[in-house]
DNA sequence: CGCCTATTTGACCTTTCTCAATAGATGTGG
DNA sequence: CCACATCTATTGAGAAAGGTCAAATAGGCG
């Protein structure tokens, strides 16, 4: 079942970050894989949970979040390609909450097929390996964010780091994306309250870094929103024809123009 | 040069964490290494740098420091045992900065011996992964820590992990800590200005929960220490007879008590 | 002893939180 | 299609936590 579509996103990522060879992509063609539609705050994974599958996500959010905070603290923000537990291969005890933010399509891989690539094809162990290490880093860039900015350039940081990922899977090309996110939800993962998470996209939107309503976030001025944030993306670690600056210049002649002098 | 120093700490560390073979055992004990001995605030590794050999730390304690941070966030601290770079096996690039916390001494052990003794044990190469995903774990909670605790629990936390992680190598047995941590360390761990790790410091102290002077962190009432923290060691991921409660009571009969009270 | 660094203190300011109320959106059943 | 329930976003006001600045004190060490 859609096999194809499953293997895609995962590949795109991996070759986001890591040279793949011919048998890599071909082993990846092949992956075997369950797919399912998921509705929003839907918990793919519990603390607790052992499993001995890897969840793909295709569409969609996923989050990791820590049940035991009171506040629901959000540790990552996962976009499509990634494989947000890929570390249970060789520790397969859950110990915090996935859930889909927003309907999410996800795909189930046994742990079995990324043991068995990985011994087919050195360059496959060390991709995923590197994925680890890779999800590692964005992990010690979050505690930058929460530990070292105030609300407004954390806020900024998460979507410049979102948007970044989106971009490097082949999403979110016009710095537009889906945001199935409530303000409660960005308020976790930032650490602030709720509602000073409103008075923060407030200012963003003055400021005019982005518009964001119903459900799409629509960055209006790329390294504006970058600056504000102190966005550096080599902590992605993404090679280097996908992490160059957006296909869309910061200005759109007409509108964004009159737009951001409107905004000022 | 004193390789049975050297690998039994890690050795420790790693049956903290894991079981070991017997074939394990032994391939550390012929671990091979170079001891360094290191002043405090000297860099074993920094952002940028590429190298082919793991640090394992000894004696005395390591951090990962972001140095592009305004106020040098730090994203994890190390206690003996760890092998804070462990990860570079697979990932060369290092993208922050490891630095000595205090006089420390270390060990580097090639890459290589560590992809060797996988390739030979499958139990060793499991232990080895597990201590990232470990790893990974902590810094998700680092995360949850700077995310939903106020000042004085974050500190209280901090303390906590680190008292923790040392008994699970045999040290800190009573309660004692060696700190030759800076209260500005404690505030770029933390996320908080050092003047107000400095108030949150002496609150703990006001309240009885420890003394810290000179050179030593003495906890004199772990549970109130844990339960402010809100600390449960789960993430830490000990096998059981580690992470039971410390050997030492919260009291100790007439010293502590009389000391508890000179220093409020 | 004198220098340098780390700690401590006070005063004042800024950011963020909390509580409570209102408004808007979305969804459901009749 | 409307009325209602529910969830999300927005606003205001007051309070608390934490930051900044500057000065004073205390240790450690050559």
């Amino acid at each position: 079942m859609q096999a194809g579509f499953a293997f895609s996103r995962f590949a795109d990522h991996l070759a986001s970050l890591t040279r793949l060879s011919s048998l890599d992509r071909e082993l990846l063609a092949n992956m075997p894989s369950t797919i399912s539609h998921l509705g929003a705050r839907h918990a793919v994974r519990r603390k607790g949970d052992r499993t001995d599958q890897c969840c793909l996500l295709l569409q969609g959010y996923l989050c990791w979040q820590a049940p035991e905070s009171p506040d629901g603290q959000i540790t990552s923000i996962h976009v499509p390609g990634d494989a947000p537990d890929l570390f249970a291969i060789h520790d397969p005890q859950i110990d915090s909450d996935l859930i889909t933010l927003g309907p999410t399509v996800v795909a189930f891989v046994p742990h079995r097929f990324f043991r068995e690539a990985s011994a087919l094809s050195p360059s496959m162990a060390n991709g995923l390996l590197r994925l680890q290490s890779v999800y590692a880093a964005a992990l010690r860039n979050w505690v930058v964010n929460l530990g070292s900015r105030d609300a407004l350039s954390r806020v900024a940081h998460l979507l410049c780091e979102i948007t970044t990922r989106l971009q490097a899977v082949g999403l979110a090309r016009d710095l537009r994306l889906a945001s199935p996110f409530t303000q409660s939800d960005l308020a976790s993962a930032c650490g602030i309250s709720p509602v000073h998470a409103n008075r923060t996209i407030q200012e963003l939107r003055r400021s005019g870094l982005l518009q964001w309503q119903s459900k799409t976030i629509f960055i209006t001025d790329w390294s504006g929103l970058a600056r504000l944030a102190d966005f550096d993306p080599g902590y992605l670690r993404l090679r280097k024809q996908e992490h160059e600056q957006p296909l869309v210049p910061d200005a759109i002649p007409g509108r964004s123009a009159s737009l951001g002098a409107l905004l000022t």
